[in-house]
DNA sequence: ATAAACAAGTTTATTTTATAAACCAAATAA
DNA sequence: TTATTTGGTTTATAAAATAAACTTGTTTAT
């Protein structure tokens, strides 16, 4: 029997935010945007889901005037991720 | 920017189906069931998705007085599961 | 100074997808 | 003979993803 993949981290564009972040440790929106491709909306719900699954912190500051969200991986996610990725591994037996 | 994960693959179960599928080259229904505990609707509906888009081949026999659905990877879906794990493997940098 | 365009998002509505529930036909067991 | 199981399909519901519309404030051009 295959392992589930954990659905929270499997959509297209939540992987695809998870594993940025697992690179730079941290992004920011517009950033996210770019490397993804996805839209602003899609992107903004997707992000409230992995926060508030608490594996991604968001934080949102003021760069001069302008406001700036980035976000990070929390050990949560560090550790959920891993873990996807394990399953992944043994799903494609890599 | 990252590359697109073929999203006809990349559904939970579709993902599962093929990963069983490139390891064993022919599997029917029951097994595919049971390796990947999906219901049998679920699994009749993503079984024709994979179908329809050229992925699979589904062949329909009598075994004695029964039925059986058996499915194996056709050289274009084969194609698409090879592309597919390369551009996950650049997500994972695996 | 004011209007137009842009940045950085959020909210809401629509579409797509996944899942489950109900159903069906044939075979086997009690 | 009447349940029960096997092997599914179809249809209805729930959840998810996506896009479109909107908001708030900023910069730029007139």
């Amino acid at each position: 029997m295959l392992k589930e993949l954990n659905p929270l981290i499997h959509s297209q564009l939540r992987l695809a935010i998870m594993t940025l972040l697992v690179s730079v440790e941290e992004a920011d929106f517009s950033y996210l945007k770019e490397q993804t491709n996805a839209t602003s909306g899609n992107l903004s719900v997707q992000l409230d889901k992995l926060s508030n699954a608490g594996y991604i912190k968001i934080t949102k500051e003021f760069v001069g005037k302008k406001t700036r969200t980035s976000c990070r991986l929390t050990e949560e996610g560090k550790r959920a991720m891993e873990e996807y990725i394990e399953i992944l591994k043994s799903y494609l037996n890599l």
